[in-house]
DNA sequence: CGCTCGGTTGAAGGAGGTCAACTCCGGTGG
DNA sequence: CCACCGGAGTTGACCTCCTTCAACCGAGCG
């Protein structure tokens, strides 16, 4: 784990994600077994990266604040960006499933992570269910995410699939409350990550969104993204998500 | 469900699965929990739509036998394989995060399917944490071979593509006692199925198929599929899947 | 003030898509 | 028994979307 462990540990109690309405609500027998799951808090800056690929840590993570991704990397160097993650996501959990993580995780701005331990996990399944339940949830929920970016790359054209990750990710800063006033969002996503989540070159992808700015569909300045025509981007992009439940967050 | 119930009912403590050693083992008490969860047993042909896309039944199903697989359709016709399922795979969990299933499910051979109540799935973390824990198990492995299948339709050539299709699939069918002495596995998966899932053209699909044949790298014949030169395969592919702890059934 | 990073643009080439035709084979019905 | 049909596989010709290569710009920064 290429991160710092934090001076200033946030109480689960506290949590800034959990009064933010965003998320579910827990009972305080779970709230108290969150908080004593929690190891320790974690964070790192933009470009860190925070979980190798066949790396072994021990630990599930959940992000705390700031913007991740999930990637993976072919021996000529390409490398697939799997999917975004956002505050509230967890992550690390794959590793149980072989040996080492099938794939890394990097960081897009400064982030804080909530760190627990692995060996803890069986006692979250046995001692709260309903916890159980939620991390089964999560995962299901990132399954459909990668669903999506996989029918993108596999259907849609150039336009189809950065008019979709340009909605998603407007929805998911959204559904965390990133959203301004005003309607911009943070976007801390180049071209060159847009490029790699999306199967495409990086020469193509800039020809795409700039023909999409051009055409009045949104701006993207000074690392903040606004969309002008949401509803067009959606038929341009043939997406629409059905509306989630209010997620859980451990 | 388009799907028919069957006369006879196969009872969890003789599934064939179970027996065959190629997943985890359960405790007496955990399978009398499996065979009172199991509703009832449902079976189909080749092409049937088990599962229509937008769909909710209530239930969640474990492929007894047979293949089958996931897909996701666009307003343009264009359908994208997410992935194929094998026996002891899990559907239809998806469909509790939203209104709906978000995928469909088909079958490529006649099948076999136990289905259970999704009401009964809250029983089955609280009175069985180990099972719930496998079925998160399960859902993370899924999501992990939808990132291998996004690796590849972002990051690969259309001869890497089906490289990795041919030797991931007969992989999966090896883990299910599926190989035979000769080599041979059965194969129901045609090109279309495989231009679907790799995000190619048919012709394309067909060219590039016929093109590893010629090259002696395997061979198709009365739907079975035998590699020739696994290792070659798994070079060209740029695909090297960690091996995998047991599976749970459930 | 030069360097680097991210974005932008043009030109040329190639991987893969589209269109169209043909074969093979199993099924089916006259 | 055989003509017909539809589905799956095969192949060639042409085209286009996207990649690659290359160069340039502007902003931030040491």
């Amino acid at each position: 784990m290429n991160a710092i462990v934090s001076p200033s540990q946030t109480l689960c109690y506290h949590c800034p994600l959990r009064t933010s309405g965003a998320f579910a609500e827990v009972t305080p027998q779970q709230l108290d077994f969150i908080q004593s799951f929690k190891k320790r808090e974690v964070w790192g800056n933009a470009g860190d990266i925070v979980l190798r690929e066949g790396q072994t840590i021990g630990q599930l993570h959940t992000l705390l604040s700031g913007w991740a991704f999930r990637f993976h990397t072919l021996s000529n160097g390409n490398r697939q960006i799997l999917n975004f993650l956002f505050p509230g996501d967890l992550f690390g959990l794959q590793e149980q499933l072989s040996n080492g993580s099938p794939y890394g995780i990097e960081l897009l701005t400064p982030a804080r992570m909530c760190a627990f331990s692995s060996d803890r996990l069986w006692d979250l399944y046995r001692q709260h269910p309903q916890l159980g339940y939620d991390v089964t949830w999560l995962v299901a929920h990132e399954e459909l995410i990668v669903d999506e970016n996989l029918v993108s790359v596999g259907q849609r054209t150039a336009q189809q699939r950065i008019a979709m990750l340009l909605v998603h990710l407007y929805k998911r800063a959204e559904q965390v409350g990133m959203k301004q006033a005003d309607g911009w969002i943070p976007f801390p996503v180049n071209q060159q990550h847009m490029a790699d989540a999306l199967g495409l070159s990086l020469v193509h992808t800039n020809k795409t969104l700039r023909k999409l700015a051009d055409m009045g569909m949104h701006e993207i300045a000074g690392n903040r993204l606004r969309l002008l025509k949401p509803d067009v981007l959606h038929r341009l992009a043939d997406y629409y998500a059905a509306p989630l439940r209010r997620r859980p967050l451990i």
